[in-house]
RNA sequence: GGUGAGUUACUCAAGCGGCCAACGAGGGCAGACUGUAAAUCUGCUGACUAUGUCUUCGAAGGUUCGAAUCCUUCACUCACCA
């Protein structure tokens, strides 16, 4: 039993610090049914969950599985700030209201995943609030410049000329002060979020805490692109609060190299299955989009159902493969005698008339399914289905 | 506090008095090819019923027939010095 939850745990992880510690508590746990904590931090910044955080919530319900109690920390305080990870420039500061709002959301989602029962929320303002300058100072002299330039991305910046502004010092201080607070026995986070993690090692032996936390590190989730980390900010992610449609139709656009990465750390699957669709798709006998399928459907499943999945791969298929248009597009009303390029901005299909008439120019508008040239066309009265590209869809009635 | 350099569209980055709605790259959108994949090729990428007009090059003023380009003030960023 220890040794397959070991198995588990260890699962798509990028890297363990102290994994003999982890092996213990979860020892420990089977033998007795002593409990232990795992910390994992979320910065309220952006108010939507992805797949991304998935990555990290899955590990955290595995955790639960196995005798964890999950402590949830919504870091409202250091959202203030503004972590600096991965950032190559002074991050925008938040204000309270939007973060407590961020925050709120972030919990109602977060239990699609998370086991509530097994879960603590924590807000880092609560000691953070208190603290005060005097603590703050005192917390500040356990660490020097030196080693906070050691960071890569500060180093970067540094090195590059651009600023960096001491509240940006003290993020990784604070947040691992959060682990001092907390008594954490484990805390997990992005690979990205190594050097912050490891203080937390640092901050509870300096505060005598008398333990150390073990950390465990999972990879970066690519973006829908591939390239970039999956992040609201750059618009590459998939939503768990989405609609299944879109989950679908997403995961589907991924490239196929890029399926398997989600495959290997979004996925049920074991990985033995795993390696042998990949297997399979090399010698040809299986088809990348079948597989593919496969994967959008488990992923939408699972923030679903299955009659929902279902229903978005039959939408899906009806779309792109028989190409018929779709069922619940808008509908709306327009005047009589309308100028096309109006219309298409007016459906909300097009930004601009500017717009609308290079996308006429090139082809790529069809009004009932035929293509049309003339970007100077009137509508006359009756329904139309006005379509821009592959995928913007429009019913326009004209009185 | 002093000295110097800089701030251009989504991002990077040219332009240094008219030929500038602004080179180029990335990104994005669209077309071809496909599996709405990737790769590749091509076109587009400020707005406006448009061979024209309007608004854009950190902000506000000024010089000029004419300013992204020159001058003044302000704001911000960076470097070196203190």
């Amino acid at each position: 039993m220890v040794t397959k939850a070991l198995e588990e745990i260890r699962r798509g992880t990028a890297e363990i610090i102290d994994m003999e510690r982890i092996e213990a508590l979860v020892r420990k746990y089977y033998e007795d049914g002593t409990t232990y904590t795992v910390k994992a931090g979320f910065d309220p910044t952006g108010a939507d969950l992805h797949l991304g955080h998935t990555v990290l919530l899955q590990k955290l319900r595995v955790f639960q599985n196995h005798g964890a109690r999950v402590q949830l920390l919504i870091g409202d305080f250091t959202a203030t700030i503004g972590d600096p990870t991965g950032k190559s420039e002074t991050r925008k500061v938040l204000d309270k209201e939007t973060i407590m709002v961020n925050a709120k959301t972030y919990q109602d989602q977060v239990f699609n995943v998370l086991d509530p029962s097994k879960t603590d929320v924590v807000f880092n303002s609560e000691w953070l609030d208190v603290l005060g300058a005097g603590g703050l100072v005192g917390l500040a002299t356990l660490f020097n410049v030196a080693r906070m330039l050691e960071r890569d991305d500060f180093e970067k910046r540094y090195k590059g000329g651009q600023s960096i502004s001491i509240a940006e010092f003290l993020y990784p201080l604070l947040q691992g002060y959060d682990s001092v607070e907390l008594k954490s026995d484990i805390e997990i986070g992005g690979t990205d979020q190594k050097f912050n993690l490891l203080m937390g090692r640092h901050l509870q032996r300096a505060y005598h805490v008398g333990k150390e936390q073990a950390v465990l590190m999972m990879p970066i989730l690519e973006g829908l692109d591939g390239v970039h980390k999956m992040s609201k900010s750059l618009g590459n992610y998939i939503g768990i609060a989405e609609d299944p449609k879109d989950i679908y139709a997403k995961t589907l656009s991924v490239s196929d190299e890029l399926m398997w990465r989600y495959y290997e750390l979004l996925s049920a699957k074991s990985l033995q299955e795993i390696m042998q669709m990949k297997e399979n798709v090399e010698k040809g006998i299986l088809h990348p989009k079948a597989v593919k399928e496969g994967l959008a459907l488990e992923l939408t499943e699972r923030f679903y159902n299955t009659d929902a999945a279902q229903e978005a791969k039959e939408a899906f298929d009806n779309v792109f493969k028989a190409n018929l248009i779709p069922e619940d597009i808008q509908e709306v009303a327009v005047e009589n005698n309308i100028w096309i390029c109006k219309a298409l901005v007016d459906a909300g299909i097009e930004p601009s008339t500017s717009q609308a008439r290079r996308d006429i120019k090139q082809g790529a508008v069809r009004i009932n399914q035929e293509k049309i040239s003339d970007d100077q066309l009137a509508l006359s009265s009756g329904e139309y289905v006005l379509q821009v590209g592959k995928r913007k869809f429009a019913k326009v009635k004209v009185d």
